[in-house]
DNA sequence: CTGTAAACGTTGGCACCGCCAACGGTAGCA
DNA sequence: TGCTACCGTTGGCGGTGCCAACGTTTACAG
């Protein structure tokens, strides 16, 4: 009986069982398993987070959904600008002020969005298949913990 | 009293859920003290995971650092450069199989993964602060059950 | 023994996420 | 009025993780 794929060396012990290498695994799973899923739409995190907020809060300006999405402003110009070629959201000027753009989620992207939040669902249980609910509320809790926390000093 | 920093506004609550998000989050932060160590050397995660291998398993090729660090064969080579650059470890040509370079950790590059395991105990503890010691362990033995089951279809 | 397959190092490229600097245009406030 | 702050936009950079292709060298099957 011989492995199909070569097998996979060891890492270093002092590596493995770092938390932050533990998280940086996490991570990339649950990264890989999210760009999958979205990709299969021709989007990316960035698009979700982006559609999301604006069902969410409503139309906003540019700079309002970069505060509300933690995404750069610059960033989100770019993604704004492939959400509006696929037709899921339309910019128009601020007539109450001329410095914003006025984003607005369209029917097709609410649509869309619907179906992001399916793939998204999907994900988690994919990620969390190995634990029990228990575990994955306390998981939950304790990441809670870690990152709430962020912006101290 | 004025805020000196402008306030967070919220993310849109069926993200802040996700345990994905967290995660995301929870890898943000670590990488991002991480970086900051890291920095202070002018090195990068590419490069501790390199010395530890080499520490740990002694002098080997680039290939078999490939697969012990999970680091891509070409990214590999960029990163013994750097290191080979800062003279923490040397490449040779290999006699036995000329396909082969082995590369050895210099007493400087020992000398250096001193310093950074040092750096990286540091960021577990600014990280896991916030919890105590039962639930770092417990934190830590969910997430080893998540990573676990990587390689699964 | 020979020809094919595999491994190796290297170059170059791409994607995603995150961040920063600078710009011209606009609005708000002292 | 003039200064400050905000806005959208462009362009750039870095870290991590991939993949394709190449010439060289080794290993293996026939």
């Amino acid at each position: 009986m011989k492995r199909q794929q070569p097998p996979p060396d060891a890492m270093p012990s002092r590596i493995l069982e770092l938390p932050t290498w533990l998280i940086s695994r996490a991570y990339a799973q649950s990264h890989r398993l999210l760009a999958e899923g979205f990709a299969t739409a021709g989007l990316r995190g960035y698009h979700y987070r982006l559609l999301a907020a604006l069902e969410d809060f409503g139309p906003a300006s540019q700079a309002a959904l970069s505060r509300r999405t933690s995404i750069d402003r610059s960033d989100v110009v770019a993604a704004l600008n492939d959400l509006a070629g696929h037709g899921l959201i339309q910019r128009s000027p601020d007539r109450d002020d001329r410095r914003r753009n006025v984003i607005t989620i369209t029917p097709a992207g609410i649509k869309q969005l619907r179906a992001l939040d399916k793939i998204v669902a999907g994900v988690q249980e994919k990620l969390l298949a190995p634990l029990s609910a228990a575990d994955r509320t306390k998981l939950i809790r304790l990441l809670g913990r870690l990152v709430e926390h962020e912006d101290q000093p």
